[in-house]
RNA sequence: GUCUCCUUCGUCUAGUGGUUAGGACACCGGGUUUUCAUCCCGGCAACAGGGGUUCAACUCCCCUAGGAGAUGCCA
């Protein structure tokens, strides 16, 4: 059997960490499988529905480099593969339900539907949802509903008897009672639009899905769904429930958790294949030493058998690592092009970069490559090399246990030592600080903590040197004598 | 409330009846280093609990507890 699988998202939000794993793992078993992997837009909730959220999908996959087999913006042979294009399909195999007598007509009012669940939930009642009032009404209360111009939904039959089993590839056999299974559901809104329940199975026949794979939050549906597929004839394709992605609380992960959507971990400067390579391992691994893998590695190296049950936590902290070592894979010019556009949006380089902006970017990339975690990291650690120093607590500029004169004396000596820079190479230049060090009652780190402070305003920063050429030396020294100019007051 | 699923270090996980229960992130030390970071070395730390089955259970079965999800004319 040749593998299909779907990722079928609702464009109403934007991507988020959760849906994008349901689809990455769906890609990578159907490029191990040489299958094929196909995108389907269910856009049923009109009222939920934004452009927005759809192109955000096309950007969101685009970042990541997932291409699909078929979609709707690919084509292929089994489309349209946009559910409010196949509306005839949906509305034809609810009609040929109800004529089979396991589907019905339903006229109860949203104000019914809401009183009754108030209710429920006030009694604590063990029966909930819906009571099933409409489905044994007779032709002529039928005909008086629609008389009175009642819209009908249509809903499903789900036998009050007898149990439903479905096996899943990672849970094994999923048992539930008929009784237990989610009373009657509507297949068909009044609005003619179908319910994620119909249209998912209808399409997922028709396109000739082998291997459902969704996350668990599907698993009470997936009775229903069996059910579906037996009211119709058809045969249900495999089931593969992966685990939920969680909050540090252990709840879904959601907004609170921090940021969720796509957009913003591109935003703060995540690269796919770190991405791609932490999410792929929440819920997944491959054995017991290897964590690095690549999107190509994975579209060979996926495989089921390796899927977790349990849900997992999602921890920005080991993205955050991850990102840090592909931001050190990356060549100079490549990291420099991704980070160019955080420069720009903060208005500190042109665009273009003007030739002098480019020499500096060229001096930065070296230094500042292990420093990042996040491509947006490159603002603040470089804000001293643009405009003027920020201001800073002036105790910084004392290096611990010493005081303000040997500050001053420090900044002195420092000073026309890092005059000497124009002759002078990094290491040399380092050696004579060393020789000062030693003839002197300073340590090298107390002789450098003062001019990083006053050249950088922080006492963290880029190798001090090298930050200084870049900043040029002539502003270099007119901070330090700034500097002075604070200590001695 | 009801139903379904889940349960190894703080977190992600390896493990498939006999292991000093392994790795990674985080954290804590130490080293390299002009600060930071990188890098290197080391440390901390887990089989939810209780019953079985077995010569032997993290691994198999049962119960309990805890967690999560679902319970919509949303997906």
């Amino acid at each position: 059997m040749s593998v299909r699988v779907r990722y079928a998202p609702s464009p109403t939000g934007l991507q988020h960490i959760g849906g994008v794993r349901t689809a990455l793992f769906n890609y990578f078993f159907a490029k191990s499988q040489g299958g094929k992997f196909i995108l389907r837009v269910e856009d049923t909730d009109r009222e939920r529905y934004s452009d927005e959220s759809l192109q955000d999908l096309y950007d969101t996959f685009n970042w990541l480099g997932i291409e699909w087999d078929e979609g709707p913006d690919k084509g292929g042979e089994y489309g349209p593969y946009v559910q409010s294009e196949r509306f005839d399909l949906y509305k034809k195999y609810a009609q040929q339900l109800v004529d089979e007598g396991k589907a019905y007509k339903c006229y109860c009012t949203a104000e019914r539907l809401e009183n009754l669940r108030a209710e429920q939930q006030k009694d604590k009642k063990s029966q909930q949802g819906y009571d099933r009032h409409c489905r044994e009404l007779t032709a002529e209360q039928q005909a008086e509903y629609e008389a009175q111009g009642i819209k009908p939904v249509i809903r499903f039959k789900v036998p009050l008897e007898g149990k439903t089993v479905f096996n899943d590839v990672i849970l094994g056999d999923v048992k539930r009672k008929n009784k237990d299974i989610s009373p009657d559901p509507v297949l068909l809104k009044s609005d003619g639009f179908p319910t994620y329940h119909l249209a998912n199975i209808i399409d997922d026949h028709f396109m000739k899905i082998s291997h459902i794979m969704r996350a668990q939050e599907w698993l009470p549906s997936g009775a229903l769904h069996v059910l579906l597929y037996e009211a119709f004839g058809w045969e249900p394709p495999a089931y593969c429930h992966l685990p939920m992605v969680m909050g540090k609380d252990g709840q879904k992960l959601s907004k609170r958790h921090g940021s969720t959507s796509l957009r913003d971990f591109i935003a703060k400067g995540y690269l796919p294949e770190a991405l791609i390579n932490y999410v792929s391992l929440v819920g997944w691994s491959y054995d017991d030493s290897r964590e690095f893998f690549e999107k190509e590695d994975l579209e060979k190296l996926f495989v089921l058998e390796k899927l977790n049950k349990a849900p997992g936590v999602f921890d920005y902290k080991k993205l955050d690592w991850f990102n840090g070592q592909y931001i050190r894979k990356l060549s100079d010019e490549d990291l420099k092009s991704k980070i160019v556009p955080y420069l720009q949006d903060a208005g500190r380089v042109n665009n273009p970069p003007t030739s002098e902006q480019e020499n500096m970017l060229d001096g930065l990339i070296p230094i500042v490559k292990e420093r990042l975690k996040l491509l947006s990291d490159i603002v603040p650690m470089t804000s001293f090399l643009f405009g003027d120093l920020a201001e800073y607590p002036v105790e910084d500029l004392v290096p611990k246990k010493k005081d303000t004169s040997a500050a001053l004396d420090i900044l002195k000596l420092g000073r026309s030592l890092i005059e000497k820079m124009t002759e002078l190479d990094d290491e040399q230049l380092e050696e004579e600080f060393k020789a000062l060090s030693e003839s002197s009652s300073y340590k090298l780190g107390d002789l450098l903590s003062p001019l990083r402070v006053a050249v950088t305003g922080s006492r963290v920063s880029p190798p001090l040197f090298a930050s200084i050429r870049l900043l040029g030396l002539d502003k270099a020294l007119e901070r330090i004598d700034s500097a002075m100019v604070i200590l001695d007051k």
